[in-house]
DNA sequence: TCTCATAATTAGTGTAGACTAATTCCTGGC
DNA sequence: GCCAGGAATTAGTCTACACTAATTATGAGA
């Protein structure tokens, strides 16, 4: 017998799908991610990067230019969406079933997101009644693999007298998550920019229906990503 | 600065957990566990079983007696026995809340219990009341480590007239176990054993209360295991 | 255009854990 | 008491993935 080939079609390990997960958050905005980026974001040094993007790039996961940076092959951007699937719906799980709260989820699903099979997730997905949008407010992709891009304002951007939805917030520091979970900042939350001083000066918003004031600085106000509503 | 000492207290690797439960399981009749049998319960070759159990006898986590076999320590049998209650309290959750069915929740908590924090196993064991049994019947052990060594016969062995409890059945086999379901043979059912037939053949039993008869062969008789009622 | 700081890559190691092939130990049967 | 066969172990590889140290490429400013 042959020295039995290589499987063509390995599982993806814990360390890959980490990766493209990053790799996919880091290219969202700009068209490349960049090695020293990808380093900071899973806290490794930068030659294990080049060494793991060479092996990503070989597989056909990625495309590198060297110096450049990387990109995710339409098979790694399938890959990471399922990933990014899975943790939105593991924590929307875990905040409504097993009432954990909203800043101490994401390490749970951090872990959980490598060792669930997708049958538990769509269990999970249809327990909560297939949901769109995970406890942050982030838009959750179908199991087909499609995501909705939202056209989002930071609210330190928003302009004076715009109705707005806080859609998510960019963080996932647990201290400020849980001041904005004081002041009612939460995803979903209506509101409307009533003022803002000059010079990166703070924010003043009210809560609608309530009416209630809040003024946000500068910095937290970059994190609160919203969406303008119509009319 | 000096090159970092190891980690003394490093947590476990996946393996290392497999393996304690492993040994666990198959010494918790003998009083050693054989190379070949771990090898075979893991489906890993007997030379990687080897070098196994020389890493965990250094870290002191089970006792090797060459050519003989091994067994958990103190600190190896807690080891497993929390392995164990991740086990049976995802096996038991994943049937109670997510209409998994009995012989399909194995593989998922066998993936699982190495990705759970014990903050999100005791959230499940609150949500399902402090259980004692998973779905099998085999006890659960306590978070302090404590198991119950329940004295169990195989139906296959018990006395003719006796009035038993069904406790456990010993297989992960789907097939077996979907036929017991049908049989309606799940544990914590009353039984009495009305006959058996000579030179090792079927056990007749009755339910209880209902009376409706069962006819068993030796060998799903002897996966049946069950708890003498008193009186 | 040249230079230099920074980013990226290569080179070389280490560890965990698997494998096969070769060897050694134990024990049951004669 | 010896010996064969099976169980266990050692020897030697391999892969994935991390690391540090050394090297090279890139692009911004003088």
């Amino acid at each position: 017998m042959q020295p039995a080939l290589r499987d063509p079609n390995p599982p993806l390990t814990r360390s890959v799908e980490d990766y493209l997960k990053a790799i996919y958050h880091l290219s969202s905005q700009g068209g490349f991610a960049a090695t020293s980026d990808i380093a900071a974001m899973l806290e490794v040094s930068p030659p294990s990067v080049s060494g793991m993007v060479k092996r990503l790039s070989e597989t056909g996961l990625i495309e590198h230019v060297p110096y450049r940076g990387v990109q995710l092959t339409s098979q790694g951007r399938r890959a990471a969406l399922r990933m990014i699937r899975r943790h939105r719906i593991l924590e929307l799980y875990l905040t409504q079933h097993l009432a954990y709260d909203w800043g101490g989820v994401h390490a749970e699903a951090e872990r959980l997101e490598h060792a669930v099979s997708d049958e538990l997730i769509e269990r999970m997905a249809s327990a909560l009644g297939q949901p769109q949008y995970d406890p942050h407010g982030d838009p959750i992709p179908t199991a087909a693999g499609d995501i909705e891009e939202a056209e989002l304002v930071a609210l330190a951007d928003a302009r004076v007298g715009a109705k707005l939805e806080l859609r998510q917030v960019g963080t996932q520091d647990a201290a400020r998550l849980r001041y904005f979970a004081e002041q009612g900042l939460t995803p979903g939350v209506l509101l409307t920019v009533s003022d803002r001083q000059p010079f990166n000066g703070p924010t003043t918003i009210a809560l609608v229906p309530s009416g209630d004031p809040r003024v946000v600085g500068r910095e937290l106000a970059q994190l609160l990503l919203c969406q303008e509503i119509g009319s």
